[in-house]
DNA sequence: AGCACGCCGACT
DNA sequence: GTCGGCGTGCTC
């Protein structure tokens, strides 16, 4: 697709360009003034309406003559980044788009930073001379609140989206100001995210002369030498106290042309290299031959890296990677939640060093633009990311890995595209022509069974260590056997055992909170969240605190209410287990033991999550006592024993894939236990010890749950032997969804054979919870052959009222 | 998203 | 009869 370049490309001089404004899907023209180049793939700048908006050129035109104009073009107003979309990135953009069944600009804006895409910004302005001293008293009272609000600030100027979101009534009360000449609004030009610029100490190339030069005085060598050590360049604010110098003396030197000093663009990219260094290890000869199996890859492969809990898998990553960085190529890793594998982020950085850069959500905006321009300037890298690092603009992409691909986070469910990061994976390495690794200990079942890959297996732990073995506690036995205790009689023992040993240990269970819900013992009435169909959690965060309830949907919370709000009975009292009850139970029964709570309640401050961890591997603890989050990415050799205290939360969700993900939460939580020179116990405690996926977790037999889990899939043609398609409505009124999604059932019924082929319309039928956060939800699932190609459904959306909100969920993974 | 244009109810 | 509320539609 070379277009041959002619002197004719000056005759290029429109372009059409997609604008970043909801409801303007379409391509809009605009005339490119004779100063500016662009190409496509470029972000622009362009007047829209009143504003200016962000913009990607899409193509350039020649200008129609100005008759058959109906309109006149207006100019383009700036580049805000050039040539970033290259002709693969801009196909994985379409591919996105097309399969998800997204607008384009929806894609482009998942892919790129917050912040470059600008959009000019109205703010309004006291006219402080303006207003007289006594205030009108028939101003209406919004307007008023709006005088007050701006007001407060010292410059009495706010921008209008925020006075917007803090007032109701705030475009009535705004017309009334204007009116009166009490306030101004104006518009603030676009500013796309600037790069920080500090000042950077860098050695010139004179530096073979230090020795010889007479004038440098033996302080001003050292600092010479020290700073070549140090790798020639620093920042000003480091090199000061890293040299122990002053910045005068730094001066002299730069007078004397032995160094530079000189404004550069900082990037806030994070990637301090504090970490010791460490080097390549040791192979287990299983390791070595996956790596050499590896390394012998080119092109669009897929492998499956399929390595049980403990195989080394992280230093074949490692060793895998280095040879692309050599090559001058970079590589994408990506993982299900950055926050919680710091070990993995630690690990990487003592390898690679500042070659290393996360890239994820919870980055502020300027550390996430940065990291995004860091990545363009094509140096080779290793990105480490969750889902949307997917989208990252590495010019040389050598290697794409997902590590534990299993895992639901890589699935987008909202805001649209509701991508799954594997899937764009797939599509990224043929498009680059790159490898792609999915390793995991538990592959996700559409992994498995995916036909043109290269499969390697780690089937055994490094140094050879015994995975664990898994002991199953049928708690009905112990209930009858007088154990009333949430801890089974198997598993106080262990405690006790794991602590005379002087080992460490992970409690696992499924809930956060203490208690699943509060219930009155008179009347039965239990108390539920007002926005959501779901009761009330009933949290003591620890002994001392005063309990509350709190909605896990919408974060509702209350006090305790001292009585039955329906009955007045005294009597209410709380049921279920959850981390912060396992936490009391523990320190009631066994006062010797410590422990850590560990769930998103505990974990949610920055750096907490790595706190609490560095805590109990220094021995503050005896044992984690945590969620999901136990699963992933928890590496410590002291851990000796794992105990999951009601495996029943898992195994009975509503969704085809509940016993897929129960195995792979016991087996990844089991997994924990003795990676290090102790050999690990696991003990699960259920309710149903004879459920399949217990019973593969029990004996770390992936192979045969998967081959019974595909039968069951297989005969009701769930994924991944048919495809799924959720249609998903949501608003304030119960009726008004319920009508959208039976008028869109209805109208789907009629177009199903040109549509839908083969396939099968389910529902509509009210989400399992109906209403979270005081939106009411309805679903119509769609069940597709696997061969069935699946036309535009993006137009379904105009059947829809626009107060039903309307999402299209390709390969759904959470159906509630 | 903003903003203009245009249609119905409370007021001079 | 007008002012001004807000609902529908366009922005190259």
């Amino acid at each position: 697709m070379s277009e041959s370049v002619t002197p004719e490309i000056s005759n290029f001089d429109s372009v059409e360009v997609l604008v970043d404004c909801p409801g303007a899907q379409g391509l809009y023209l605009y005339r490119i003034p004779s100063d500016l180049t662009v190409q496509p793939g470029d972000i622009l700048s362009v007047p829209f309406g009143s504003q200016q908006v962000g913009a990607i050129a899409i193509r350039l035109l020649r200008a129609p003559s100005p008759e058959q104009e109906s309109f006149t073009l207006r100019d383009v107003e700036g580049i805000i980044s050039h040539g970033f979309f290259s002709k693969n990135y801009w196909a994985l953009m379409e591919q996105v788009a097309d399969y998800y069944q997204t607008p384009l600009i929806q894609v482009i804006r998942t892919a790129l930073p917050p912040g470059l895409l600008a959009k000019s910004q109205r703010r309004i302005r006291l006219k402080v001379d303006q207003i007289p001293d006594t205030i009108d008293p028939f101003l209406s009272p919004p307007a008023q609140q709006l005088l007050v609000r701006l007001k407060q600030s010292a410059q009495g100027d706010y921008t209008w989206q925020y006075l917007q979101q803090k007032q109701k009534n705030a475009g009535l009360a705004l017309r009334q100001l204007l009116k009166r000449g009490w306030v101004e609004s104006y518009l603030v030009a676009p500013q796309a995210m600037q790069a920080k610029q500090q000042l950077a100490v860098t050695l010139t190339g004179a530096t073979q002369t230090i020795a010889a030069d007479s004038t440098l005085t033996d302080r001003q060598r050292e600092i010479l030498i020290t700073l070549g050590k140090q790798g020639g360049q620093q920042w000003l604010t480091d090199a000061v106290p890293g040299l122990k110098t002053s910045y005068a003396s730094l001066k002299k030197l730069a007078d004397k042309g032995y160094l530079v000093i000189e404004p550069r663009e900082i990037l806030r990219v994070g990637s301090h290299s504090d970490a010791p260094r460490d080097h390549p290890k040791a192979l287990t000869p299983d390791q070595a031959q996956v790596l050499q199996r590896l390394q012998a890859c080119v092109g669009p492969v897929q492998v499956l890296l399929h390595g049980v809990t403990g195989a080394g898998k992280t230093e074949v990553y490692l060793q895998a990677i280095a040879p692309y960085l050599a090559q001058g190529k970079s590589v994408l890793v990506l993982v299900p939640e950055i926050g919680l594998t710091p070990q993995l982020t630690d690990r990487f950085r003592s390898r690679f060093g500042t070659q290393v850069c996360v890239y994820h959500s919870a980055l502020s905006d300027g550390e996430r633009f940065d990291t995004w321009r860091h990545m363009l300037t094509g140096q080779p890298q290793v990105v480490i990311g969750t889902r949307s690092a997917i989208f990252a603009p590495l010019p040389h992409l050598g290697l794409i890995i997902l590590d534990e691909e299993h895992d639901s986070s890589f699935k987008q469910d909202s805001p649209i595209p509701c991508y799954h990061a594997r899937t764009v994976a797939q599509w990224r390495s043929q498009l680059e022509h790159c490898p792609l690794i999915l390793g995991s200990a538990t592959p996700a079942l559409d992994s498995w069974t995916h036909a043109k890959q290269t499969y390697l297996s780690l089937p055994q732990r490094v140094h050879a260590r015994p995975l664990p073995p898994v002991q199953v506690v049928d708690m009905r036995q112990e209930l009858q056997a007088g154990n009333r205790s949430i801890f089974s009689r198997s598993l106080q023992s262990a405690l006790e055992s794991m602590k005379a040993e002087g080992n460490k240990g992970l409690l696992f269970i499924h809930r956060r909170g203490h208690s699943s819900f509060v219930s009155c013992r008179e009347c039965g009435y239990v108390v539920e969240c007002p926005n959501c169909d779901v009761s009330l959690s009933y949290h003591l965060p620890h002994e001392n605190a005063t309990p509350f309830l709190q909605c896990h949907y919408c974060g509702y919370y209350q006090s305790h209410p001292p009585r039955c709000p329906s009955c007045e009975s005294p009597y209410l009292k709380n049921f279920g287990s959850g981390t912060q009850r396992v936490v009391s139970e523990l320190a009631q029964q066994f006062p010797h033991l410590k422990s850590i709570r560990f769930d998103s309640d505990t974990t949610r401050t920055k750096g907490a999550h790595r706190r609490l961890l560095y805590d109990f591997a220094q021995g503050e603890a005896d044992l984690l006592v945590g969620t999901q989050m136990l699963t992933k990415g928890i590496d410590l050799p002291q851990i000796t024993l794992v105990g999951v205290i009601a495996a029943d939360g898992l195994l009975y969700m509503a969704d085809y894939w509940a016993a897929e993900r129960a195995f792979q939460t016991l087996t990844q939580v089991a997994g924990r236990a003795g990676r290090g020179e102790h050999p690990g116990q696991v003990i699960i405690q259920t309710y149903s010890p004879e459920h399949p996926a217990i019973l593969a977790a029990k004996h770390h037999d992936y192979q045969s749950f998967v081959e019974q889990e595909l039968v069951f899939r297989q005969e009701l043609l769930y994924p991944p032997y048919g495809k799924l398609i959720l249609l998903r409505f949501s608003g304030h009124d119960a009726d008004q969804v319920e009508q959208a999604a039976l008028k869109l059932a209805d109208t789907l019924r009629q177009l199903d054979p040109q549509i839908l082929g083969a396939g099968e319309i389910l529902g509509p039928a009210p989400a399992p919870i109906l209403r979270v956060a005081k939106r009411y939800r309805w679903h119509i699932l769609l069940k597709l052959p696997l061969d069935q190609v699946v036309g535009d459904l993006k137009f379904l959306r105009q059947y829809c009222p626009k107060e039903v909100a309307f999402a299209i969920d390709v390969d759904p993974l959470n159906l509630s």
